[in-house]
DNA sequence: TTACAATTGTGTACTTAATACACTATGAAA
DNA sequence: TTTCATAGTGTATTAAGTACACAATTGTAA
């Protein structure tokens, strides 16, 4: 939370450079030892969390004030980012005007005002990322997607939507380039897959499904060293990956 | 275009009343003798056309904005609205600017800032719409979409963007209870899928997939009177149309 | 060193969905 | 009554999805 007078200069500052009553709310997902994490920011004085998230600037196109953004609290400066909802209601910024009400007029408050939200999401390589915290708050860390802590303002209702987002493209368009390390073994893929679907897959169909779509190579050698029978190592062939995105999959109709 | 009378009554009316900086654009698609059109709005002193829009009320949530705008232009009170993209490019707005500058200072003319605009696209039964011009049009009318003319803005963007998002959703969405008659004949349904995908399907094929989702009724009674063989009469089952809207079609994973 | 547990790799039969394609039926108009 | 345009229906083939089982490898514990 900020004092009287940093919320002074953030607005200030924000009134001058920022478009008003527009926000931009990110889930950003990585993947990490079979488990599936979303970035999020906390304060100290505040038990919930919240999404990284800020503002557009003034002659700033809303895709890359979300890169912006994320590169503040990521350090990545390459991301691979989706829009996917707005939120609009009129009472989800609630909590700022309740936060910060009474420390000043109106009229300076930036937070006073009625945000809408445009959402991104964003998948990202987990060791990529080095979590920044932003001016308002002291922790931004992982957390699980299986458990999930509680959110401040409308957030869980946004992660939760990105997810649905998230599984619907799993349908027409290829996932994984942005969030699996370069080699990566079949099971470690499926895992995602399972993670972000919620679900248990069957590894000979799973495998049989996407080799079908063309967009792995299978390396000569595989992984030594591990406890057990040592798997082949994939990759991304990003010719044919980058078609898939462009074309999709299925037709469908 | 507004006189400066008119643009200074504008301004100040929407700058008590409205969110600045956000708009709303509607694509709002009919189906109509075998064509699938969208409805369009045009002033007499320009030769391009423009969507359907709007801005939004300081207490509004955005989807009832939508509702709202789409009410004044159509007469219409249950429309079914999805959104499906925003529009966030820092000179979008380039249009109005070019066009009031100068007429009024900067702070007092409402069109003289960016605006950053939510994409629906709705759709409606054309015999139900009486279109309605705005306060800047003196034409609202439809057009074909396979004949669209030039369009203001980035608005032709917009709508080609909508049909990109109703195209997909043909793929885990049941469409056509918005846009068909209450009673219509499979070839009638069919036309509204080719349209919607510019293409021509297999009349077996489609009757056997459309079945298949349950959520046809055939009544005992064909047409009669046509010229031709007397084709069955179809309507939606609506609880199993809503159930699909809900559930969704294919389960891809 | 050998048996065991955990994990990986692979194949086959079955079911369901997608595609391609052709004939019959009806009703109006010539 | 013949012809033309349109509607209704079925079947064979191919591709995709699902269900399921066994053999190979590697480290660890007996």
């Amino acid at each position: 939370m900020l004092s009287k007078q940093q919320l002074i200069e953030y607005s200030e500052d924000a009134r001058k450079n920022y478009v008003n009553h527009i926000s931009i709310d990110c889930v950003v997902f990585g993947f990490h030892e079979g488990q599936m994490k979303v970035l999020l920011l906390k304060t100290n004085d505040e038990e919930k969390w919240y999404l990284p998230g800020g503002f557009v600037l003034k002659e700033e196109h809303i895709d890359n004030a979300a890169v912006r953004i994320l590169q503040e609290r990521t350090g990545l400066d390459k991301i691979f980012l989706q829009q996917f909802r707005v939120f609009g209601d009129p009472d989800r910024s609630k909590f700022h005007n309740d936060m910060y009400v009474g420390m000043l007029p109106k009229e300076e408050n930036w937070f006073s005002g009625r945000f809408i939200s445009i959402g991104y999401y964003a998948l990202v390589d987990f060791f990529d990322v080095t979590p920044h915290p932003d001016q308002f708050s002291e922790l931004c860390a992982w957390r699980d997607l299986d458990d999930m802590p509680e959110m401040q303002l409308d957030h869980e209702k946004i992660y939760k939507s990105a997810l649905d987002a998230l599984r619907l493209q799993l349908n027409y368009q290829p996932i994984g380039y942005n969030l699996m390390p370069r080699e990566f073994t079949m099971p470690e893929l499926q895992k995602l897959y399972e993670t972000i679907l919620g679900k248990k897959l069957d590894r000979r169909n799973f495998q049989r499904r996407i080799l079908g779509f063309g967009i792995l190579n299978r390396s000569e050698e595989p992984r030594k060293g591990g406890a057990h029978k040592a798997p082949y190592l994939y990759s991304f062939d990003m010719e044919n990956y980058q078609n898939a995105l462009t074309e999709g999959f299925k037709g469908g109709w």
